[in-house]
DNA sequence: ACGCTACAGTCTATCGATTGACCAACTATT
DNA sequence: AATAGTTGGTCAATCGATAGACTGTAGCGT
């Protein structure tokens, strides 16, 4: 287990400084641009020379060691790996990272272990100094906030509240929901029904908002039987579609807010042999990869999840660990027309 | 930017150390369960307690820093992070990082990066001790393992080759392909192409030779005219599958050797009105969700890439730096029949 | 000739955990 | 009684980078 390796050979600051024939506090000091030092162009080019020469960089665990209180190192949490929602917003903190110059920890919470733990751990031994959070349960989020709250930890919610939760950034739903609305009101639909995920989700309670307050301000009539409610699964989409196939009036369009769902919405709607779009319009949420293999192909709106990332990361960064964050990212959705939705026609 | 944070507070040993009345020694020794050191049970307990109580765990740096013999993390490259097949490695290799109990560091090189530049700030820094590197091109995969090999420093690459490259954990792309091939021959099935990845890909090759050997070995002839090269994507398996209606004799089965490429044929073939499973039989390599939730749904092959990742952090950790390890997950494959393939009749 | 400032770095303590060397107090042995 | 061995720890140096205090020299004005 203990490997007794031949050595790997890492070039330390005092290797550097012996080179350059300085102290190792002049290549520290170069290297962090500390407006204190004096030192000439000559000696300055000697120490980057050397630095060059050698590969030097510095030791992260010594740096991370010595001084505390720069953020180094941020985690960021995800339910898993797996899905590609997840994966956009990872990218984006990852591009932000490197801007930042900070290091990413991603973790997703296994079998294994409960996020709270995961935390604990990252935490507690000092491996993070910031941490980003994404998914989890509300009560999951409720803990993580008061452990994290009590120590003064900076971290930041991706798209999650909670009781007490006061660093959160958002995307914006209500304007993804409102585009996919006001695109089949566009098209000149008139009833149109929302598959929603539920209302016990925080999410899934604030797509449907939006989805109200879309049908309402395009001039619409809202009625609680617009909206079926379901698990953001594609077994939830084939009940929703079914449910909605029983509802009246009849449907002539129809809102999807997770995107799993409308895939099983739309092989409900094969199997019940309705033609999507010519018998009915379907729009979704997420603009995935598949959105555009799927036959017919779907109409969705894409939520900048990267920008999600980039922007979280950004945020926990600048922002003071005591500050509240409560922000959304405004106008964070883009609509991508494909063959599941097309014009009303009598 | 300098954040002077109202200090976070965190647990030392040498806290945990006082509230025991003991060195801190001690503690460090107890926590690693240090043979030479002789403790009586009640010093023990005491320090045990303390540790508990206070919530400690050992600084992270700090240990990296004094005792660099251990692995203490190993960094996982992956290409991106969009693609569920990499999210099932990285799961696997969490899993064994957790039970190894390292520190698992998952990067993806984005735009800003090249994955050698991304490497090589990891080694040089001291971030990781140890590196698992998935996909990639062959040319990236020589200069990361030259960069790496001429440190000495313990690497494994997952499913990839090249010249010079010592240590590779592979899956088993034969058997799969084998087990695809003999379900079709099972099913009564002779004319069976193959729309495989480019020759110069080395999955792409790899899978083309095994899909050879799998039909000379059901007592089938083999011609190259029963392979299709095209990319890894649905573009390339919509042309594929045209090329693939123009040969003759006609063919009844088809093995698709990449997911994407599966959903393109799939598409083509709606397309070209050729009723999947009626007319031709399909099946394909990766046995994603969607393979599922596609019409008709697809009799696939899954690899064990949750293994891959697992396996390869287990070798990673387990052996000394300079052996070599070329190794074949054997068997890593499971068929998942579906739909889309079914008895020829005639 | 003396003090003063500017310049160009050097010196040293420190972060927290680890590790091999060391030590005091007992007990057992010859 | 002197020595060896055991028990239960303690001590000090160290990993590499950093931050702030400090030093030595040259040049300048008066």
């Amino acid at each position: 287990m203990t490997n007794q390796s031949p050595k790997i050979s890492r070039v330390t600051g005092s290797q550097v400084a012996a080179l350059a024939k300085v102290d190792a506090a002049v290549v520290s000091k170069i290297l962090k641009e500390d407006p204190t030092l004096r030192v000439s162009s000559e000696t300055r080019k000697r120490v980057m020379d050397a630095i060059e020469q050698l590969g030097y960089r510095p030791n992260y665990a010594a740096q991370r060691l010595r001084s505390s209180r720069k953020i180094g190192a941020v985690g960021l949490i995800i339910p898993n790996f797996s899905n590609p929602a997840f994966g956009e917003i990872v990218h984006g903190a990852e591009i932000a990272a490197l801007k930042q110059k900070v290091a990413l920890f991603v973790s997703s919470n296994s079998e294994l272990t409960t996020p709270l733990e995961l935390i604990v751990d990252l935490v507690a031994s000092g491996r993070v100094d910031a941490l980003l959070i994404a998914g989890g349960s509300s009560s999951e989020t409720a803990e993580i906030n008061e452990y994290l709250s009590a120590r003064n930890f900076p971290y930041l919610f991706l798209n999650r509240q909670s009781v007490g939760v006061k660093r959160s950034l958002f995307l914006d739903d209500e304007y993804a929901i409102s585009l996919l609305v006001d695109h089949l009101v566009e098209l000149g639909h008139k009833k149109i029904y929302n598959i929603a995920g539920r209302s016990s989700m925080e999410t899934g309670k604030r797509r449907q908002n939006a989805f109200k307050k879309a049908i309402t301000e395009a001039g619409l009539t809202f009625s609680p039987d617009l909206i079926v409610e379901e698990e953001y699964s594609a077994l939830g989409g084939q009940r929703g579609f079914q449910e909605i196939l029983k509802r009246k009036p009849k449907a002539t369009a129809l809102v999807v807010s997770e995107f799993n769902m409308a895939v099983g919405a739309l092989n409900a709607a094969r199997k019940a042999k309705v033609v999507v779009p010519d018998d009915l319009s379907m729009v979704a949420f997420n603009n995935l990869e598949f959105a555009s293999l799927l036959n017919p192909t779907l109409t969705t709106v894409g939520l900048q999840l990267q920008h999600l990332g980039e922007e979280g990361l950004n945020l926990l960064i600048e922002k003071q660990p005591k500050e509240e964050i409560y922000q959304t990212v405004s106008k964070s959705a883009e609509l991508f027309l494909r063959e599941s939705s097309k014009s009303l026609r009598k």
